[in-house]
This record gives C-alpha cells, structure tokens and sequence, in this order.
DNA sequence: TTAGGGTTAGGG
DNA sequence: CCCTAACCCTAA
C-alpha cells in the first residue's frame, strides 16, 4: 500500500523529470543531453530517464553529429538509437538511412570546394579496398566515375547526397519514435529556468513533480502514469509501422525538397557558421561535470559581457543601435534571419503532418520551408539564438572600444578584395576573443588575450627577394620612414586612434621602402599603426602575440581530426575540436612537423 | 582555404 | 649559436 505509493510517487518523479530533460533539450541544453547519455552521463540520472527519453536524446545527439559531420560517430549513434525489433532487411528503411549515412561517412572528405580529384579517386579506392557491401560499392564506383571531372563530381555529391537530405531523412527516420507531446506550461517555465542555470534539475524535478503531484493527487495516483505508459507503447508499435513507409517515401522526397529549396532561397547555408566552437559531442571524455562547467562560464559569460558593456540597458541600446544599421557587421543578416522567426510551439511533431499527407507541392514556400526543418527545431534555433545573442553581444562590446582598424580600412577608399577579407577576419578574430574570454576557463588566460593574432609591426618584406643574409635583415630592421599622405590627413586616423599626432606620421618599416609599390605603402602604414592601437584598447594585449607551444590535447585533437576528416580539411578539424587561438594554418603547419617528426 | 616556401622565437 | 617548432605570406 503505503509501498506502491511510494512506487507511484518515484515514477511520477521520473516522468516528470523525463518532460524537463525534453523541454530542455527543445530549449538547447546540451548540458542535460550529457548528463542523461549513459556514456560519461551521470549515472543518477541516467538511471532515472526512461528509455524512451533517451532514445530521443540520442537522436539529438545523432543530429548534432550529422550537422557537424562526423559521420563515423553518426553511424554508431544510430545503431544505438534504432530500436532492436525494426526491420533491418535489405529493403528496409533502416538500410536505406544506413547506406546513405555510410555514403557521407565516405563523401564527407571529398566535399571540400578545395579537393583535388586525385586526392578524391585516392580516397575512394581506398574505401573500396576495405571491405563494403555491394550497394556501397555501387554508389562508390559512380563516384570514381565522376572524379576525374571536379566540379562534375561535386555537383553529383549535392545533388545526390546532400547532407540535407540526411537530415531530412533523419527527421522522417526517428519521427514516429518521437511524438509530440503536449506541451504543458509550468514544465516549460520549470525547464526554461533549468536552462537560466537558476534552478538545478533535482530542485526543478522536485518542483515540477509537487506541482504535477497536487494535480493529479485528486484523481488516483495511479492514475497519472498508467495512460503514459500505454500511449508510449502505442508509440512504438505505431513507430514501427509507420516508419517503414516513412522511409521508403524518404529519398526522392529529400531530394525534391532539395531542389526546391535551393531554387526558392540561396541564404540558409550560413546557419552553421556560428556554432563552430562547440563541436565535442561526439568524444567526451570529460564527463558531464565538464559541460556543466562549460555551461555555466556560458551564463556567467553573458553577465560579464553585460557588465562590461556598462549594464543591461547600455547593451540593449548597442544592440538596438547595431540593428538599425548604426553599427555595421556581417552577423547582421544572421541576427536577422534569427528574429524572423520566433516559434514556441513543440519541436518534435512539427513534421508528422507533412509526413501523412502525400505532400502536393502546389504551394512551394510554406510547405517547404516548414517541414524542411523537422529536427533543427526550437532547439537548434534556441542554440543559434545564443550564439547570435553572445556574437552581438560582443560585436557591441567591440563596437564600443575604440578599434579604429576598421574605420581606416573603410575609409582607404581603394579597398583591396584582400584588404576587405583581412578586415572581416580581423573581425571575427576579435569577436571569438572575446567570446573565448569567458568560455574557456581554461588555464592559459593568455591565450584569450592572444587570439586577435597582432600583426607584427615588421611590414611584409617582399618574399620573392632571396633573403638578404640575415645580418643584413637584421640591420635593415628599424628604418624610420616618414609617410606623408596628402589626403586623409592625421584627423582621419586620429579620430579612432587618438595617438600623438607627431607618432602617427612617422610609421617604422622594417624592409626596403623603396622596393615596395607607393599603393602598398598605406597598407603598410596601417599594419604599422596597428600595435599602438591595440595598446591603447586594452592594456592586456599590449604584448605582441608570443608563440604559444601545442598541447596534448590539442596534438590529439589534430590527430583524431585527420583521421576523421581526412589531411587537408583543417578548417574542418579546427571546427570540430574546442581549439582556441589557433587557425587552420596553424593546423596545417602543426600537421606538418608532426609529420616530419614521425618520419625522422 | 590550402599548400608550400619563408621567417623567427626560443629551447638546448 | 644552432636548430626546430611555431608562425607568416602568398599563389592558386
């Protein structure tokens, strides 16, 4: 009696637990997901979610993987999540999805815009020599086909294997699994202040199960979990049988909405620009206690950054100011794209209606652009919503210290495409500074500071000249040249720089001026100005960049990331590892002298 | 963005 | 002072 109460009352607490982690990962907490995951998760709580629950989380965590492209992890993520009674014959819609998750396992290297096609064919033989059924062999033979032809061959790769369609493929896969529930109101409010960081899980449990507990107390106790066992039954059979249509429908649909889509709208591929930073999902060896850590420098870091920015109000007004144009940064167009939509609605049954219906494509928009998306969801929009809040965020901070790089580039009016680029980066550069400052706790607190890579005030020496022995550099280094540019004169510079006005037309050049180009000589003057500056932003970054010697971690980090990606895809590499401070040149450089130092 | 040649800080 | 790892520059 009093001990099936008891019973009762634990069960209620999990389910109600169960909703919390559901909200929350529709909220974006990745932490969570972590927590719950049996590997590296706690094991309280693993123990206390559902199986159900965690299939879905494991799905969350498949689609992660598919997003950012490790495909390896993808594939063992999938044979976990599929349940063991679905049909896995040869015709079945798990072969399907299987296939192709090998496929972008396989193609993943090769859509590089930078592959060579002898670097492809290589690659392909040498999947083929390992051993791969014959549906594998088939689309891999194709492909050998076409790789003598670049640019052919990277066409067939979107058109037939676009990792859209994976997704989709991944939202109509797992869709029956993942049902809809209703949303319930004081759940969400519980899991949006879970994700605040101002209720920890067991208190919201605890919360949410008191509140649903004096609910259901009037009718029996019982009462409350029975139904909620049978309807996930229900579900499942459902699922089973309703997937092996779902799958089959699958990829000439994919591939339709393909078209479409990228006839409809260009822009939409930037989506996943911002999230690079935080690719880790797949290797953690760190635990749950780790992405707690990392999560709570993520709320501390919007505090500072507000702090910093001189208060709520101050930032707001930044930002507001930065919307209506005031303050200009490519992140804008993200931002927007970010606010035309706010959905609150439940994310994982958005596209179970799209999928009934034998979807007539009459009306192109609206039917397409919905469903397109059925598990990037609030979730993934929640995430991105972060991420763009924090990236304004700190372009308003940045916006407020004086840099007057970029207003000088903007103002040289004969702007260089390569001029255009090293501003952008510079940018950027800046902004994940900041950003890195409060999310890596990590030891080196330099490394932060460090990340705006300062151009060293040596002005480039011609390359193309044979080097000059080194003595004579040496002495060559440190010849003041005064630079007198009729134009823009020194209040140009002056009104972001504020130097000594006598400075600012003395700039140092380290080469032969003479040597150089008079166009080139601004640019020079700009990268020479360039230190003093900083040393007037903050005083922590006076010093000029220092070499900064590679860790383990990040040696392991590189090394999983070749064999992941494939030797050549640093920007990939650098994407999916948590690397601060360091470029994909560095990547490549690194890569480099590990490979000298192997062979030696 | 990557490949590859060139430059240099800093350890031994 | 030498050598190497880390970093820079630029063509493609």
């Amino acid at each position: 009696m009093g001990d099936e109460h008891e019973k009762n009352e634990m069960m209620t607490t999990d389910l109600v637990l169960d909703w919390i982690v559901e909200y929350a990962v529709a909220y974006g907490l990745d932490v969570l997901v972590q927590a719950v995951l049996p590997a590296g998760g706690e094991p309280e709580l693993a123990a206390r979610v559902t199986p159900k629950t965690r299939s879905m989380l494991q799905v969350h965590i498949l689609d992660k993987m598919v997003r950012s492209g490790e495909w390896a992890s993808a594939l063992e993520m999938f044979d976990k999540v599929v349940p063991d009674d679905w049909d896995r014959s040869s015709e079945s819609a798990y072969a399907a999805f299987h296939l192709e998750l090998r496929l972008q396992a396989v193609l993943a290297p090769l859509r590089s815009p930078r592959w060579s096609p002898k670097k492809a064919k290589a690659t392909l033989r040498q999947v083929l020599d390992e051993k791969v059924d014959d549906a594998l062999r088939t689309q891999l033979y194709e492909l050998m086909r076409l790789g003598s032809n670049a640019p052919e061959m990277i066409a067939f790769l979107d058109n037939e294997h676009p990792v859209e369609a994976v997704l989709n493929g991944l939202a109509d896969f797992f869709m029956p699994m993942i049902s809809d529930r209703t949303p319930r109101p004081f759940l969400e409010r519980i899991a949006a202040e879970v994700v605040e960081g101002s209720v920890s899980l067991d208190d919201a449990a605890a919360m949410a199960s008191a509140a649903l507990g004096a609910r259901t107390e009037a009718g029996s106790s019982s009462q409350a979990k029975t139904p909620k066992g049978k309807e996930e039954k229900g579900k499942v059979d459902k699922g089973k049988t309703a997937k092996g249509k779902a799958g089959k429908g699958k990829t000439p649909k994919g591939k339709e909405e393909k078209g479409k889509t990228a006839k409809g709208k260009t822009p939409k591929n930037k989506t996943s620009k911002g999230k690079t930073s935080k690719g880790k999902s797949g290797t953690t060896g760190k635990k749950a206690v780790a992405s707690k850590v990392a999560d709570d420098d993520l709320v501390i870091s919007m505090a500072e950054l507000e702090e910093l920015a001189g208060g709520e109000s101050e930032l707001v007004k930044l930002i507001e100011a930065e919307e209506r144009g005031l303050v200009l940064t490519p992140r804008r167009t993200v931002a927007a794209e970010m606010s035309s939509d706010s959905d609150s609605s439940s994310s994982w049954g958005a596209r179970s209606s799209y999928e009934s219906s034998s979807y007539d494509d009459d009306d192109d928009d609206e039917a397409t652009q919905a469903p397109t998306r059925g598990l990037r969801s609030s979730a993934h929009k929640k995430t991105q919503a972060a991420i763009s809040q924090l990236g304004k965020a700190s372009a308003a901070l940045l916006s407020k210290v004086d840099d007057p790089l970029d207003a000088i580039l903007a103002k040289s009016s004969e702007a260089s495409p390569a001029q255009a680029t090293r501003k952008r980066r510079r940018s950027g550069a800046k902004a994940t500074a900041v950003a890195n400052m409060f999310s890596s706790s990590d030891s080196d607190s330099s490394s932060a500071v460090e990340t705006p890579s300062r151009r060293k005030p040596r002005a480039t020496a011609s390359s193309k000249s044979k080097k000059p022995a080194r003595s004579e550099r040496a002495k060559s280094k440190g010849v003041v040249v005064a630079w007198t540019d009729s134009d823009d004169e020194v209040s140009d510079v002056d009104d972001g720089v504020s130097l000594p006005p006598a400075k600012s037309r003395k700039i140092e050049i380290s080469s032969t001026p003479s040597r150089r180009p008079r166009r080139l000589s601004k640019s020079q003057a700009i990268a020479a100005l360039t230190p003093p500056n900083k040393g007037r932003v903050s005083k922590a970054s006076i010093s000029a960049r220092k070499r900064r010697r590679w860790t383990d971690d990040e040696i392991k980090w590189l090394i999983e990331g070749v064999a992941q990606f494939g030797h050549g895809n640093w920007a990939a590499i650098l994407a999916a590892f948590p690397f601060t401070g360091r470029t994909n040149v560095n990547l490549k450089d690194k890569w480099r002298t590990l490979e000298k130092q192997r062979n030696l």
